[in-house]
DNA sequence: TATTATAATAGAATCGTTCTAAGTTGAATG
DNA sequence: CATTCAACTTAGAACGATTCTATTATAATA
């Protein structure tokens, strides 16, 4: 809580109790959770958050680098508070969202045409798969 | 055009002139284009044309196979008429989408936790970069 | 402890997408 | 050809995620 508290501590970054619930729920969070699962946890202890709460600060430890946005759910925006480059293994049963830590830069060629065109600063690997809770599974139960 | 309505000519397919202007548009198409791009096209030839038309349409190609949905802009859906697996390159500054054709498959390994966990089943990489008439630019042009 | 810039809140607004209900039409059939 | 009907088109309503707005509250600071 402490090291939390201090991480954010000075230049213009007012902590308060809602933000260091969003901020507790985050740290070491590898769900990838969406706008509304952050605001279903913190409600449990501030009834009153409203999504703005939520949106303001996910945006704001966004643009401090803190929090990665992924776009791999075609209907939402999910959050990732690890921002160390990594890549995302998705279950295509049930949508979850892992973490693959592998540095593809130098196995990812990129075509002389490409390179001609495109300054490349960066890659990113969606793997697709079924995860093993969902092998053992009848039937498909997509996470809503 | 002969070509295009025999290829979709039987099992279930109504060639309507919306239709048909909507698989004009897509042959060949790699610009990425969204469902709003889509219908500003077609709605010079047919200005009643309706969103559910067009999204309509592409629901039926993507359940074909025929098209394939783009997840990369968190704002809106791209689409994509090349079913031929490949990869993507994105933009940073005017966020235009190009393709990669290559099969990335055999490089990217993946560490034997995650082998443990998933039955893989594919693939996508998103490059980003700075585009040619980006970089010949004082500021950025952010596509719309 | 007074000040003030920043944040929290409720609710409205917006945007992309999906749904609905009614009317229309391509194409299969006689 | 004319008939039939499942499939399509349409306008507009509905929806869900996200953003914005106006007001009130509060953490940080001096």
């Amino acid at each position: 809580m402490r090291e939390l508290i201090d991480k954010y501590k000075g230049q213009g970054f007012k902590m308060t109790p809602q933000r260091l619930a969003i901020l507790k729920y985050l740290e070491g969070n590898t769900s990838h959770p969406t706008a509304e699962d952050i605001y279903k946890d913190i409600r449990k202890t501030y009834p009153t958050v409203s999504f703005a709460t939520v949106y303001n600060t996910i945006e704001t430890l966004c643009k401090r680098g803190d929090v990665m946005e992924v776009t791999i759910d075609p209907g939402r925006k999910h959050f990732d508070p690890n921002p160390a480059p990594h890549h995302h293994i998705i279950c295509t049963s049930c949508n979850t969202i892992g973490d693959v830590f592998v540095d593809y830069s130098s196995a990812l060629n990129l075509p002389e045409s490409i390179r001609r065109e495109y300054a490349v600063s960066g890659n990113h690997v969606d793997f697709y798969g079924i995860c093993k809770a969902c092998r053992g599974r009848k039937h498909d139960l997509k996470k809503t």
